[in-house]
RNA sequence: GGGCAGGUGGCGGAGCGGUCAAUCGCAACAGACUGUAAAUCUGUCGCCCCAGUGGCUACGAAGGUUCGAAUCCUUCCCUGCCCA
C-alpha cells in the first residue's frame, strides 16, 4: 500500500490532483504543510495535520513543516467568517518557537535521507520587497481568479467583506510554495479541506514560472458527529502542551469520544491498522458499555503526545476521579486554614476553586442541586463550607457528575 | 466624496420612548435518564448584595432632548451595498 491509499482508507482524502497517487508510488516526494503561528502551543486541530507529515515520513518521503511566521502576520481568510486581529511580531516569534519545539517531538529531524525540516516563510516574506514582490509574483494572478477563490468569495458575500491585507494572503501562501520548491525540491503540499484553494494557487504559479508540475491533496475537515466543531470543549481548545491542558484532561478529550466518532480519530489519530481498527469498531459494537475503542484511543494518542510518564499520570487522575484510585493522584488546591476560621461563603468557596466564574452563577448551581461537598448535595445558596468540611485535611468539593477538586487545608 | 442600509448579550437575530437585563434559536451550565456516550425531557443562562415591587453595569463611542432612551436628536468611529 503506498501513502495514497494509506490516506485514503484513513479517511484523509477530501481532494487531491491527478497525478499524486502516481507521484507518491514512484519517487521521493517532498512534500510540505503549513502551520499557523495563532498560538503558543499546537492543538489537537493541528495534530491531525502532524499526523499528515509523520506519515508521510514513515512513507519514506521528506515532510517539510512551515511555520507561518510570515503568513501569520496577514491572516489566512480560509474558513473564517471575519477579519482576524493581528498578532504582533512579537507574539509571533514567540508563537514559532513554541510550535517548532512540539513539532519536533513528532517528526524526525535526524535521520537521513528523508529527515524532516522545518521553515519559516518569514525568512523570504519578511526580505522581499513591495515592488519586487507585485512584479514577479502578483503579475501571475488576476484578480477574477482571486475573486473565484472560495475564501475570499465567501468573505465578499459576507457581512464584513474582506481587506485588501487578507485578500492578499492566498499570493503569499502560493510564494510559499514557489519558495519551497526551490529551495527544497517540494513538489506536494497537504494540508486541510479548507486550503484547496490556497494550494492549487502555489501549484498554479509553480505551473507559470517554472513549467514544473506540483500536486495537492487535502483532507476533509474533522467535524464531531453531534455537528460541534472538533477539537472544543466546553472548557475550550484541548492544547498539546500540558501547562494549557493537563495530561489528565487531555486523555479525558478522548475518553469522552461519541461512538460515532470513535473509528474514524482512531484511523486519523493512531497507527493502528486496518485490522486493529476494525477489530475495536466490533467490540463497540458488541459492548459499547466497555468503551474499549474509545479507551484504545485515548490510551494511544496520550501516550504519543504526552509520553509514558504523561499517560500514567492521566490515567491515575482518572481513576482517581472515577473511582477506584487514590485521591492523592488528583492535583490539590491548596488553601489556607485561616481563611476557614470563620466559614467561607459556600458561593466564594466555589470561585476560589474555580468551579463557577462568578457568585451568581455558584449560587445557580447550588439552587439547581448541582454542587456537593464530600459527596454530599449542597442545598443552601446562603450556606458555608467550615472547618468542620475537612477530612484527613482536605475537602472534597464536585460540581455536576464530573468537575471534580480535592481542596487541601494547611 | 455622495446616497442607502447597518453596528444589540459567546454566536445568530428580535426590539424601535416606559411593562427591557432585553422575545427567540444555537452554544453553555445544572437536574432526570445513561455507558465519564448519544438522543430526549426539565430548569437556568450580565454582575453584586442585607435576596427585594433591591443595587450596579450593559444594546459601536461621546454628548443632548425627556420625568424616563437599546429605542428620538447631534457629532464621531466602524461595516456592507450603490454611485463618483
Amino acid at each position: 500500500m503506498n501513502m495514497f491509499e494509506e490516506f485514503a482508507w484513513r479517511g484523509m482524502v477530501s481532494e487531491a490532483t491527478d497525478g499524486v497517487r502516481e507521484a507518491l508510488g514512484a519517487e521521493r516526494v517532498t512534500a510540505y504543510i503549513g502551520f499557523d503561528p495563532t498560538a503558543s502551543s499546537l492543538h489537537i486541530g493541528n495534530l491531525l495535520t502532524v499526523m499528515g507529515l509523520a506519515r508521510l515520513q514513515r512513507f519514506g518521503h521528506t515532510p517539510i513543516a512551515i511555520v507561518g511566521g510570515g503568513t501569520g502576520m496577514i491572516g489566512d481568510p480560509s474558513g473564517k467568517s471575519q477579519e482576524r486581529n493581528l498578532l504582533s511580531p512579537e507574539q509571533i516569534a514567540v508563537n514559532v518557537a513554541g510550535v517548532r519545539a512540539q513539532l519536533e517531538r513528532f517528526l524526525d529531524f535526524e535521520t537521513a535521507p528523508n529527515a524532516a525540516k522545518i521553515v519559516n516563510n518569514a525568512d523570504w516574506l519578511g526580505t522581499i520587497d513591495v515592488l519586487s514582490f507585485l512584479r514577479d509574483i502578483g503579475k501571475h494572478f488576476t484578480v477574477g481568479y482571486m475573486l473565484q477563490k472560495e475564501s475570499v468569495s465567501r468573505r465578499l458575500e459576507s457581512a464584513d467583506g474582506i481587506s485588501y491585507t487578507e485578500f492578499s494572503y492566498l499570493v503569499l501562501q502560493a510564494y510559499d510554495f514557489l519558495q519551497l520548491f526551490d529551495r527544497h525540491g517540494c513538489t506536494l503540499q497537504m494540508g486541510g479541506s479548507d486550503q484547496w484553494g490556497n494550494i492549487t494557487a502555489g501549484i498554479e504559479l509553480i505551473r507559470k514560472v517554472r513549467a514544473k508540475k506540483a500536486h495537492g491533496l487535502v483532507w476533509p475537515l474533522m467535524k464531531t458527529a453531534a455537528g460541534t466543531k472538533f477539537g472544543k470543549t466546553e472548557a475550550g481548545t484541548i492544547w498539546l502542551d500540558p501547562a494549557l491542558t493537563s495530561e489528565y484532561r487531555f486523555y479525558q478529550f478522548w475518553l469522552n469520544t461519541d461512538d460515532r466518532d470513535v473509528a474514524n480519530y482512531l484511523k486519523v489519530f493512531t497507527w493502528l491498522d486496518r485490522a486493529a481498527i476494525d477489530g475495536l469498531g466490533r467490540a463497540l459494537a458488541e459492548a459499547p458499555a466497555a468503551r474499549e475503542a474509545q479507551r484504545t484511543l485515548a490510551r494511544a494518542v496520550t501516550l504519543m503526545v504526552h509520553g509514558p510518564d504523561g499517560l500514567a499520570l492521566a490515567e491515575r487522575e482518572t481513576a482517581a476521579q472515577f473511582g477506584g484510585g487514590d485521591d492523592a493522584d488528583i492535583p490539590a488546591i491548596v488553601l489556607a486554614a485561616s481563611d476557614f476560621a470563620e466559614g467561607m461563603a459556600t458561593t466564594d468557596f466555589m470561585v476560589a476553586v474555580s468551579l463557577a466564574p462568578s457568585k451568581s452563577e455558584a449560587a445557580r448551581t447550588i439552587k439547581q442541586g448541582g454542587f456537593y461537598v464530600n459527596d454530599t448535595r449542597v442545598t443552601d445558596e446562603r450556606g458555608k463550607v467550615t472547618l468542620a468540611d475537612v477530612i484527613d485535611g482536605r475537602i472534597k468539593a464536585r460540581k455536576g457528575q464530573r468537575e471534580r477538586r480535592i481542596v487541601r487545608i494547611s
